[in-house]
DNA sequence: CTGTTAGCGCCTTCAA
DNA sequence: TTGAAGGCGCTAACAG
């Protein structure tokens, strides 16, 4: 049994709980003739201090909240594996909850979320929208828990500490490509659901195509194979001798396409090119191999962590925004 | 801020502290117009219960740990997403433990999840040993705390409640089938690390190939793509040709090999049948698509979390050992 | 049906 | 360097 309390070690020890409690939090505060005595008896006894007891008596609980989209998301799973070995670091744990299917409204579950005593909160939900950026800046201010967000971001204010690469950027470089070899009838696959990430690749697309002074053709699917591979089917009946290029916001649907389109008979990069987003299995396991904008998504959840342990800690970060670099590797689906 | 306590309420509401505590906890011991004051006030407030003082004071969190092994498994992304939206039912949180990479030894860390007071601890890890069951088994009959293993199990004996398929029956129902249809150079490909799960994959393998008489051949690689990939060129350079049916432990394991044995000339499914575990997106995606054991794992999350819940209120669950069925779904690696 | 009163186990001044 | 004592916010008897 863990009945092994404070006043446990104390008697034990032959001291006060006081002392048990320094050697814990504040070992440099106590003798080291003594600290070894009473490390000795913690350790004989088997005894970890109890959590509530030590939370409501420091307000401070060494849990963060992660507040997910979805964990089937791979970039969610990739994410989440760099932010536990950060988080392991400094002894922190991860309490997770799936916005999926959520059906109370946001701030309620965030203020839940608070009442749970997290210490710091990161939100991966890419779905963000203005009034939860809002939502959240209320509750940083409102209760002084840090908020970072990962891989996500809201671009029209920099109130709280964002971890993300350059969406912009690198959907406009991948439409440059394809615009540079020759390509013309180049399409964005999307989301349904507007999400502001996807949003950013959206405009940088949307640039590149109108510097080249071309007509943009920006595709709504959803993120599901089943549903998005009838939907190429039936768009790209007709217009599917037209295109030549296509930039997609997550690999999963540059591979549907790719299957769609080689089922049809089209050659994949001979006559359509194909880039895709992130950099998941997906990529290296479909035929050609994907291309791609290699987002260095355990790294944004292990920086993220760290960012956040600072603001917890009282040291909080200068550079609120924080753009880690991307590479785009070419693979079999686009000519080198 | 969240200052509201329970005492602020009282004061509002005019009542004692107890009530308000009643009529959250035990509203039906309140008289109706009292708990709609009560209540009432509460909105008004914004007050939440301090987790951390009711978990001290009740002994219990409405927490419980999960312990996966690697978060971008696609089975363990899954699971979670069934685990949350059960837990979600009872307003219950999740504490993830990530056991990649991880230093300390196991018994030590389950202690810590212990003393940070969860109320049960969900064990998503399939690699279980002998010493890591025996080790839970402790924790859960000395803590008094409910573990459920959800897709994974200890076969040799069943005090912890479990839940997952028959990974046995599977594996000799896909090795029976491939020779019913007359192939004879069949393999496994199953991972390095030999888990508990992929064993009784393998065995169920075995078993056929003897009841068949023929020679079984067990290839043990990395679940790496990069890895394998490299690894099977490798090693069907010159018995390639033999070969002529594969069932590999995982999807992306069986799709890494297609596309090797494809990149070589092969035909699938005409010259090598292949089926995988799992049916995740992999699966779908891949070309030929690849054909499968379905597992019904958000079902078995959610059926794990169904069950710790029970255990947690004291309402056992009368079969230890719950085995869920699974399909066979047959794509385009295999003849039909 | 409601109020009073002990703690839950630990941290943290304040004294010594 | 150590000990004593007062909470942290809430639950759960026990009275009334």
């Amino acid at each position: 049994m863990n009945k092994a309390t404070i006043y446990n070690v104390a008697y034990a020890a032959n001291v006060s709980l006081a002392t048990v409690s320094r050697t814990l939090n504040n070992p440099e505060k106590v003798k080291p003739e003594t600290r070894e005595r009473v490390m000795r008896v913690i350790k004989e006894l088997g005894y970890k201090p109890n959590a509530f007891a030590r939370g409501l008596a420091s307000k401070r609980s060494t849990n963060v909240a992660v507040i997910v989209p979805d964990m089937s998301r791979s970039s969610v799973a990739e994410m989440l594996n760099g932010i536990a070995v950060e988080a392991r670091k400094y002894d922190y744990s991860l309490l997770i909850y799936v916005l999926k299917d959520e059906t109370k409204d946001e701030a309620e579950m965030l203020k839940e979320v608070v009442a749970s005593q997290v210490d710091g909160i990161l939100y991966l939900n890419d779905e963000i929208n203005e009034e939860q950026y809002r939502t959240l800046n209320v509750i940083q201010d409102e209760y002084k828990v840090p908020i970072v967000l990962a891989n996500t971001l809201y671009p029209f204010d920099n109130k709280l500490v964002t971890v993300c690469i350059d969406y912009f950027k690198a959907s406009h470089d991948l439409t440059k490509r394809l615009l540079d070899r020759g390509r013309k009838n180049i399409y964005m696959l999307t989301t349904a659901r507007k999400y502001m990430v996807n949003d950013l690749k959206e405009q940088g697309y949307l640039k590149a195509m109108k510097e080249a002074d071309i007509e943009p053709n920006i595709i709504r699917t959803s993120g599901d194979i089943s549903i998005n591979t009838v939907h190429f089917n039936e768009l790209f009946k007709n217009v599917g001798m037209e295109i030549d290029g296509v930039i997609a916001v997550r690999d999963s649907i540059a591979v549907s396409f790719i299957n769609s389109m080689i089922d049809k008979g089209r050659r994949v990069p001979e006559d359509i090119e194909v880039y895709g987003f992130q950099n998941t299995k997906y990529a290296s396991l479909s035929r050609p191999k994907l291309s791609c904008v290699d987002i260095p998504i355990t790294d944004i959840g292990a920086k993220a962590m760290g960012f956040l342990k600072r603001e917890i800690d009282g040291n909080p970060v200068d550079v609120k925004f924080n753009v880690l670099d991307h590479d785009i590797v070419e693979r079999g689906t686009t000519q080198r």
